[in-house]
DNA sequence: ACCAATATGATGCCAAGGCTACATTTCTCG
DNA sequence: CGAGAAATGTAGCCTTGGCATCATATTGGT
């Protein structure tokens, strides 16, 4: 059986210790990684196909994400809002400084964590699977330890 | 300068080919374990609370996840609707058989994803901060890869 | 037992990211 | 060149997960 439904409550003792400096800190801290994976997806994605077909069309930009072009077309609002990409109409996107410099980091990031997935035994497919989700998450300070790692080695 | 405005368009190549099997199919995976990231988060910290408050109270759960007691109600709200959690009113926070193993699972995910960042030299603090993140995202093949590299070494 | 303090719950608001449906523009090709 | 096809853009709707605010319940202390 789970869980019993509880007393009135004792208000017993609040375990006010906050189990580390700050539990709540590393959630919000996540929390605002998060906000950013979406934009970092795009902006990479939006460098591949410029290097790679010349241009990148929300069509093309959608079909690779797995969402429907509206949806596409949302996302870049918003990178042009926070001064990432630009974009004319029916010409397709194109990346500002800002958004050439977080795709390249992105790039970089994501590369080292697949190797270092790799590294540590994670099958190929795996490795590309969860790299796709935790990379977002990896801070400056893992990423040097990653490099460290693989170099190491 | 970043990127010329392009031409009207010539529509060149269009990179048809799926870069992998399925990139969209990569990043449609990501978002869902997304959507589970915020329970997991849930049920282990009430997990946590009731093992050592005793009681699982949403004021208490919502100070150690930074959020507001309303946001917390919410999300309990959907724990409820998900199966895995029951509460009565002003009597706290349970959970169901199915939360309970969620939250054990999500525990033990969390600790290995902190002791193979570690391993592979990864600061503490870093580890701790990045593994709320990145845990989510680490499928049961790489977390058994994890589970390798550490008994190996 | 009462009242103030605190916790809890209910609403309503917002932005992000999905979607569908529909309108418009551009392109391709006969 | 002029349609039909395809791409692009717009609008409206939904769900999540935040927030603040207000109303209600519980609790603790005198």
């Amino acid at each position: 059986m789970p869980s019993r439904p509880a007393e009135p409550r004792k208000r017993p003792a609040p375990p006010e210790m906050p189990a580390a400096p700050t539990q709540a800190g590393r959630f919000e801290q996540a929390r605002r990684v998060q906000s950013m994976a979406l934009l970092e997806d795009y902006a990479e994605l939006i460098a591949d196909l410029l290097a790679t077909a010349g241009e990148a069309r929300p069509t093309d930009i959608a079909r690779r994400l797995g969402v429907t072009h509206a949806t596409a077309i949302k996302a870049i609002t918003r990178l042009k809002r926070e001064g990432l990409a630009t974009a004319l109409p029916y010409r397709g996107v194109f990346l500002t400084e800002a958004g050439e410099h977080l795709a390249a980091r992105v790039k970089t990031r994501h590369l080292l964590v697949v190797d270092l997935l790799r590294a540590v035994g994670v099958p190929a497919d795996a490795a590309e699977q969860d790299a796709e989700g935790i990379e977002h998450h990896v801070s400056d300070i893992t990423l040097e330890a990653f490099a460290q790692f693989l170099k190491a080695r």
